[in-house]
DNA sequence: GTGAAAGCGCTAACAG
DNA sequence: CTGTTAGCGCTTTCAC
């Protein structure tokens, strides 16, 4: 199998001493091409090593089976999970994923939407609701179905879950157990519908209990360990100090946690720490975390069969998924 | 700004009343075309929604300015950070990546690697050493340049680190702190060499110490806290028990940790435990987690300058950075 | 069942 | 500085 540098469907069919036309059938149509010339054929793809030029055969057949997906970044867990179980569904269906990041920033968001349009993207996945109303007309008026992942939206199709939900039931829970004086450190809400929607879920939450003019203690951080330590500390300098700390996701209850310990305050006697995902970290900071548990892997599985569908040209209905709350040590009655 | 079905350089050219070869310059050497022609092409461009159909430019330019990388998984945050920064590097410098992922499966790499290239991708992101004679001639037969990242190579051009001689290291450290019954629990080693490489370096410091005739009692399990903390329990039935446990990673070792802590087990005072990586983890789960520090972030940004020099043609030099231990609470002397 | 030929949308000489 | 003109590699009618 000695690999010749660029070989070419003339290349092949050169080779197989067939046409070009023969040669596409093969790939791409093997049952209307007659057996002997297919095996002669596919002697010659295999001796040559050849590759289709993919740029080619976007133009050509104006169809990619490609899925773009941009998210916020990397390096957040919850997304690098719910991905991974998205490009295996799309993988077992034949189409390829090509993933762009944006740092949560819309402008670079666009960006990388319209790179993955330019690159033949049958379909795009995309998270969460605020987005400019350029960009989604942009995708309607090429065709290029999008589906919104972890959050339930109204007009578009979408496979998530409702975070302003989800956080409500987190804050009953706490609620139930006698907290009254609740301080949350939530994600950066600029133009992150997840986080915004969660910090109104605890509110809902707060109004319904009847402790509105409380006030909420509130600290706005961006994402990591280091930023929900320190607006910990921040928040436990009140007098008298909240008796919970509700955080928008689980690192920055993780950064809380590991706060609190340094501080000398235990968990959950001195004072409880939720989180919100439910990632691997949850489980094993001590005490454990409670949180509301969301099915990254499920949503991506699903996400992966809706975006076919659709992009195949059936409809296709949203899905919610639920995020049970999850109990575990960091959650406590308040003393006394 | 009404966006049209499908605007192509027809279009623009068209409206903006000069020839597609001048939009064509516009869009790729503006500094060729005279001011005002230039703002009508831009202004025809905007008002069109006009973006470049990729599979016809890199069909017609042999340059796609697209970089791929096949890492084992996203779900593993090191290979997120590390892909985060490689790909700041790459878009700062106008390129796009492409990511696929191997689930550690040489086939699956392979099919990623043709996939890619089939894309246009102009060079290679490979993560480790460990792989087949075919894809190397396969590349090298394209001409596409590829670059191998985790790890030091004889062969090709790489960015990364020796682990072998970081786990010595860390080893040593362990070693000095008196430690002479010491275990370890392994990634899998199978077609992973960072894995690997990582235990031949224990077992060289044994060596070097005379502790060749103890035995390594090693445990060789799938990524994870939960198999971390499972092989860190059976490690434990030995009698005596060892001392210290190193694991191949931060991951696992933060289930040894959690394990430990379950059992009633002191860290470090009835046993010392170590990781590698130096992930976000490291430094909350208690009493902290001493380990190699491996810099994922330089590595990616690195390994982006380098790519594109081979890209661009130049040559590029293999890039070896440091991997200096990391001391936190979890390694002490051992008991008596 | 197979071949010939016409593009798909863009870039890159080459003229002007 | 700008327009003309060949292709790039593949798919897909339309004939045979």
């Amino acid at each position: 199998m000695q690999t010749q540098p660029n070989p070419t469907l003339d290349d092949v069919a050169r080779r197989a001493g067939v046409s070009t036309a023969t040669v596409s059938r093969c790939l791409n149509a093997p049952a209307k091409v007659s057996g002997k010339t297919r095996e002669r054929v596919m002697a010659a793809v295999t001796a040559l090593g050849y590759t289709p030029h993919f740029g080619a055969r976007a133009m050509a057949a104006r169809r990619t089976h490609t899925i773009g997906a941009v998210i916020p970044t990397m390096e957040n867990a919850v997304f690098a999970r719910g991905l991974q179980a998205f490009q295996e569904g799309l993988h077992a269906a034949g189409y390829t994923l090509l993933v762009a990041s944006s740092a949560y920033d819309p402008v670079v968001e666009a960006e990388q939407v319209r790179a993955l349009v330019a690159r033949g993207a049958d379909g795009l996945l995309l998270i969460g609701r605020t987005r400019d109303r350029a960009l989604t007309d942009f995708l309607s008026a090429r065709g290029v179905p999008a589906l919104l992942a972890w959050v339930v939206e109204g007009e578009g199709v979408s496979v998530g879950f409702d975070n302003r939900a989800a956080m409500r039931a987190l804050a009953e829970a706490v609620l139930a157990e006698g907290h009254r004086r609740i301080a949350m450190i939530s994600g950066l809400t600029t133009g992150n519908d997840r986080a915004s929607e969660r910090l109104a879920g605890l509110r809902e939450a707060l109004a319904a209990a009847g402790l509105t003019r409380a006030g909420l203690p509130l600290e706005e951080v961006p994402y990591g360990i280091e930023t929900g330590g320190a607006a910990f500390a921040r928040l436990m300098e009140a007098r008298p100090r909240p008796t919970a700390v509700m955080c928008g996701n689980d690192v920055l209850a993780a950064g809380a946690l590991a706060k609190a310990a340094e501080m000398g305050l235990r968990v959950p006697e001195d004072v409880s720490i939720t989180g919100f995902d439910d990632i691997e970290l949850a489980r094993i900071v001590p005490p454990g975390l409670t949180t509301a548990h969301v099915p990254h892997r499920d949503m991506g599985a699903r996400a992966a069969e809706v975006l076919i569908a659709l992009v195949e040209g059936g409809d296709a209905a949203s899905v919610t998924l639920a995020c049970p709350v999850v109990r575990r040590g960091s959650l406590g009655p308040p003393r006394g």
